[in-house]
RNA sequence: GCCCAUGUGGCGGAAUUGGUAGACGCAGCAGACUCAAAAUCUGCCAUUCGCAAGGGUGUGAAGGUUCGAUUCCUUUCGUGGGCACCA
């Protein structure tokens, strides 16, 4: 019987799929393990060969953990919102929904493929309103939450309203953040609009002025990376600093939480360290400098960590954005600062700090006092000092810092050593360790000594104090784009009004273009009906007609009917229980239709009167009129106003109940959203009279996935973002996997959701991800080819030796065997483009191609795209050649070369079992010491290197094992079957067929993983490797009881040995027991 | 520029806590089987000197610690990732 994998992985799949194998309850009597991957962007291009090394390692560990016993939640889903979905609709056209429901039915079908354990009753998709809903409604919960600084957590704000109510906000010692102090009854007395801007200043979710990149040409803002030397990467249009009103998230006061939080998490010290680093907790201290002009009272606060070197000080820097410059400049300055201005607004963050060599500022006339000594001191603005960084301005010290040192040599500013000989006059030196001088009362200390004396004098002097300071700002959470979440929020009168909970989804309108709107507003702003909510416009310029029939062409209508009528008579046992609970009005007193067609379209069931779909979605995407149904059905219905809501078989027989009171609270909310756009008052009591404005921006890529890993223990609940019962069981994820990349940002956003949901008692735990594993980025391997500028003429890449002169042309990998050119199939490329190309070949007639390693990606031609592998070499073979490519952290270059071997592998495990021949070949022999002890290593092997996720050397092992196996002729069911344990978490497919037939009955899913024997492995002698002088010279055999003076008399005797002795005695011998042993002469 | 990672045969990599460098696989070479091919099996395979036995060199480079360093320390070079609106 030959090995056949397209079938044997087929049918398993099918049968897996039909027999519910990777259903996951929540089954709170069982030991959980969660498993979580870094769910992909569904991008146009499809799953490359990159993606899946993520996920297969996380499906062996998943599969494993299963094996030993416990209950384990390995979910997938779908970070669905994005920009390219957008540019993509800018393009073409197309809806951003219609793009990625059909990229992410393409990332699925290719992710099953692969043979993973997903319950894909739990997908998640972060474009779906239904998801959606629950980030708005935790974007609220931070809205209405400030931090406290005595608790150091996250309270409701209402609590913060009442103490200014009854206490108002008085100054306290100690207080980390300067503010506003009021009393009580001033408090009272301020009008709504102060009031609710000095609570802005609390929220966690909140709004404030901020810079953004703008680009006039294109009019909209642009993202870091679209900017390149100060223009737009699409056009090279300029593009400058502007501020605009932005959301966000106030992640600084969770600095030091965020920070101590990493000593309870498994994740990699450097990991760690990155993390520390872009928190960037520095202590110091903030200080006064006076200002000599003829305004008196102007005083600069610079922030500094060595106010031991105050003393230093040859000149003040503030950033150019700094709010007194214009006021401290002086007359004939006027023109060169103006024109430095103009520059530094051209210059990207990164480009600030990047080009330190470059230096650049400009004199503003001004001079500052040093307050210790009196000293009048030039003041500068410079782009090296960023305004969002302390104070946004800086003492600069050019004996002790490199940047200042630059500087003062660059503009000819006299240097003030204060450190003595460990300055050199060369370069700066930022030593601890050096006495002070020319210090004053510091002189003579050392600087780590100074520190704390300095301190202690400025807050004596009053002119500043300690100060604790962080690197990171507080997260932008506003993009000036249409395909992402978009806020509950409604601006009247410059305030801001949060939505009810009971209003959301509050979901993403139509619109007709997805350019920017007015102002570099968004695109949601140019739908008027949409954001204007001021009152009593009429209904016709709302768009909101009476709901009815919506009904295609005759011929369309008749062809659905048909399959309609048909749906009816071969309804599912869970359509017809929901059927009888929801006819004759019976749910919410609403009429309910089954399978009627709507255009082209066949929803189970249907409500029209509040144009809510509810669909039992069981066996879904199976018919084919279930896919003309599917296909871009919510989009369509959406823009017809129709609400969508889906159930899984599971959810009606097991919970019925739930359902139907979710069924009731969609059609409650149905009602409320009905009011909200269709009557005149949109939202009541809301508007002050003026203009009632939606919210335009929406929230970034990182909303949806801060909290994502929480959907998924409970993610078809309608009444709450996760049952709390649901998450205390699945509790933190035990093993979250993903790419470094992420290192950061999604991390730090994710684990700050995490910190307030539990402050707020929504959750049990602070820390979402109790071990992180980071894979490493598979690069693409690009090949080229050269042809000759001017001409039609490719040469082999051997045969130049100069690249100028030849245009490189990037070749598709897929038609490059190695490095040879499959010259046939390149003629034939881009539709014969190269037909009638010369080709010059190397001597031995072959085209040679150019290599180069770079990230994979569709316009490079160097992707290999996972399905032809499957299709080519079985699931089975791709999952563990992606492994056994090297350690799941390290980043590598894709070669599909060694998949042969891995191939190879697999046929000759099945020729244990089977003969291509005689057949059947396995026997129920009694198995013999040396294959048990061939089994038993393989045991321990693959165990510790799976738990210590070395999943290549695991591969290497089942390798090593089959081929001694192999070798000894051992076709015994006894030890074969324990192997194909082993194997299930990497190859599930081959098991379970060889599982089967061997005979037994149950999946090889559920076996338990075997126990390992020590027993049949100990040895009683070792070959001991022997070194003279640390040199490997032989190698002797001694048994392990030996004692270190035994061994010596031995080790002595060796011919070997005494050859190098040369009749000496040797210095010394060193044993280590189990180890080696080394003679020093 | 700053932060993090990384560098081992022709190639992917192994060496888990400082203890036999190159497991396992790819490619290559030689052979068996075959009319032939595929498949399969056997052997060789870091480099250099040597007929061999055996020796020298060797983990990006330079130094150091150690009986012993791919592993620890210092310096340095190359590559990859991140740097706040790509995801």
């Amino acid at each position: 019987m030959e090995y056949d994998f397209k079938k044997i992985e087929n049918q398993w799949q099918k049968t897996w799929k039909a027999n519910g194998a990777y259903k996951v309850s929540n089954d709170l009597l069982k030991p959980k393990y969660y498993v979580l991957d870094m769910f992909p962007y569904p991008s146009g291009a499809g799953l490359h060969v990159g993606h899946p090394l993520g996920y297969i390692a996380s499906d062996i560990y998943s599969r494993y953990k299963r094996s030993k016993g416990f209950n384990v939640l390995h979910p997938m889903g779908f970070d669905s919102f994005g920009l390219p979905a957008e540019q993509y609709a800018l393009e073409t056209g197309q809806h951003p929904a219609t793009t990625t429901e059909k990229n992410i039915a393409t990332f699925k079908s290719q992710l099953d493929k692969i043979g993973f354990c997903y319950d894909w009753d739990r997908e998640i998709r972060t474009s779906d309103p239904q998801y959606y809903k629950w980030t708005q409604w935790i974007f609220l919960q931070l809205f209405n939450s400030y931090f406290c600084h005595t608790q150091k957590k996250a309270l409701p704000i209402s609590l913060l309203i009442k103490k200014y109510e009854t206490k108002g906000a008085l100054p306290k010692t100690g207080e980390p953040i300067p503010r506003k102090h009021f009393t009580a009854t001033q408090w009272n007395n301020f009008s709504k609009k102060e009031q609710e801007e000095i609570l802005m200043g609390r929220r966690l979710a909140f709004s404030k002025y901020g810079e953004v990149n703008w680009c006039e040409a294109l009019g909209t803002v642009l993202a870091n990376d679209e900017v390149v030397n100060g223009v737009s990467e699409r056009g090279g249009h300029p593009v400058e600093k502007k501020k605009m009103r932005q959301w966000y998230l106030r992640i600084t006061e969770y600095a030091d939480r965020l920070l101590d939080g990493l000593e309870k998490v498994e994740f990699s010290d450097s990991m760690k360290e990155m993390q520390k680093n872009w928190i960037g907790k520095s202590e110091g201290a903030e200080m006064e400098f006076e200002v000599k002009s003829q305004k008196s009272n102007v005083k600069i606060q610079v922030y500094t960590t060595r106010p031991d070197t105050v003393f230093g000080v040859d000149f003040l820097v503030l950033a150019p954005e700094h709010a007194l410059v214009a006021e401290i400049t002086t007359a004939e300055q006027k023109l060169p600062i103006a024109e430095y201005l103009t520059y530094v607004k051209s210059r990207s963050e990164r480009e600030r700090l990047a080009e330190v060599k470059q230096i650049s500022g400009c004199f503003t006339g001004a001079y500052a006092i040093n307050p210790f000594n009196g000293r009048a001191i030039p003041v500068w603005i410079a782009e090296y000092v960023l305004a969002g960084y302390g104070t946004g301005a800086i003492m600069a010290v050019p004996c002790g810092d490199q940047r200042d040192f630059l500087f003062a040599k660059h503009f000819n500013i006299s240097i003030t050593n204060i450190i003595g000989s460990h300055y050199s006059g060369e370069e700066a030196n930022a030593t601890k360790d050096a006495i002070l001088e020319n210090s004053d009362f510091l002189n003579g200390l050392l600087m780590k000594d100074a520190m704390s004396v300095a301190n202690n004098k400025i807050e004596e002097l009053g002119i500043g104090k300690k100060k604790v300071n962080y690197r990171m700002r507080d997260a932008g959470f506003s993009r000036q784009r249409y395909w992402g979440e978009p806020f509950p929020i409604i601006w009247t009168d410059g305030i801001a009004i949060p939505l009810d909970a009971e209003e959301l989804p509050l979901e993403l309108p139509h619109v007709d273009t997805y350019g920017p709107g007015p102002e570099g507003e968004g695109p949601l702003a140019n739908i008027k009906e949409w954001t204007d909510l001021t009152p009593n416009p009429s209904p016709k310029e709302r768009g909101t007609e009476a709901p009815g029939y919506i009904n295609s062409s005759v011929e369309e209508w008749k062809k659905t009917n048909a399959f309609a009528k048909q749906n009816r008579k071969e309804a599912t046992a869970e359509e017809d229980i929901i059927w009888q609970e929801v006819r004759d009005r019976k749910v919410g007193g609403c009429k309910f239709r089954r399978q009627h067609p709507i255009a082209g379209y066949i929803p189970d069931f249907v409500c029209l009167e509040k144009k809510l779909i509810v669909e039992i979605d069981g066996e879904y995407h199976n018919g084919e009129e279930q896919k003309i149904f599917d296909k871009g059905r919510e989009t369509w219905l959406k823009e017809q106003g129709f609400t969508l809501i889906r159930f899984t078989n599971d959810a009606v027989n097991n919970n019925l109940n739930k359902v139907l009171k979710n069924i009731e609270q969609a059609l409650v909310n149905k009602e409320n959203s009905a009011e909200e756009t269709g009557a005149n008052s949109p939202l009541p009591g809301r508007g002050v009279g003026g203009e009632v404005k939606r919210e335009t921006s929406t929230m970034p890529g990182y909303a949806g996935s801060s909290w994502y890993f929480l959907r998924y223990m409970d993610p078809n609940n309608y009444e709450t973002f996760c049952d709390r019962k649901a998450s205390d069981y699945w509790n933190q994820v035990d093993l979250y996997i993903g790419g470094t990349e992420h290192a950061v940002g999604h991390l730090l956003y994710s684990r700050m959701w995490t910190k307030v949901l539990f402050d707020l008692e929504l959750i049990g735990f602070d820390e979402p991800f109790k071990k992180l594993l980071n894979q490493g980025m598979i690069q693409g391997s690009s090949r080229f080819v050269y042809r000759e500028t001017g001409t039609n003429k490719f040469y082999s890449y051997d045969i130049i030796h100069d690249e100028s002169g030849f245009d490189k042309i990037h070749v598709d990998v897929n038609m490059v065997d190695g490095i040879e050119l499959d010259i046939e199939a390149f003629r034939k490329w881009k539709k014969g483009e190269f037909q009638n190309a010369a080709y010059i070949l190397n001597e031995g007639g072959k085209y040679i191609c150019g290599v180069e390693t770079e990230k994979m990606s569709k316009s490079k031609y160097n992707t290999v795209n996972p399905d032809e592998l499957c299709d080519k070499y079985g699931a089975d073979t791709f999952r563990m050649y992606e492994m056994f490519l090297g350690p799941v952290e390290a980043s590598k270059p894709w070669d599909t070369k060694g998949i042969e071997g891995v191939h190879r592998f697999i046929r000759k495990l099945w020729r244990l079992f089977n003969d291509d021949l005689k057949g059947k070949v396995w026997n129920d022999d009694k198995a013999s010491d040396s294959e048990l002890k061939v089994l038993h290593r393989s045991i321990k092997k693959i165990e510790e290197d799976t738990e210590r996720f070395s999943f290549n050397t695991a591969v290497s092992t089942f390798m090593i094992c089959v081929n001694e196996l192999a070798d000894m002729k051992c076709h015994k069911k006894e030890v074969l079957e324990k192997l194909l344990i082993l194997l299930t978490p990497y190859a599930p497919h081959i098991a379970e067929e060889l599982w089967n037939q061997l005979g037994n009955k149950g999946s090889v899913l559920d076996a338990i993983f075997p126990a390992f024997n020590p027993a049949l492995l100990v040895e009683s002698t070792k070959e001991y490797p022997v070194s003279i002088n640390g040199k490997l010279r032989t190698n002797i055999e001694l048994a392990l009881d030996l004692e270190q003076a035994q061994v010596e008399a031995l080790v002595l005797q060796n011919e070997i040995v005494q050859k190098w002795l040369e009749g000496k005695a040797p210095k010394k011998i060193i044993f280590v027991k189990n180890k080696m042993i080394n003679v020093v002469i």
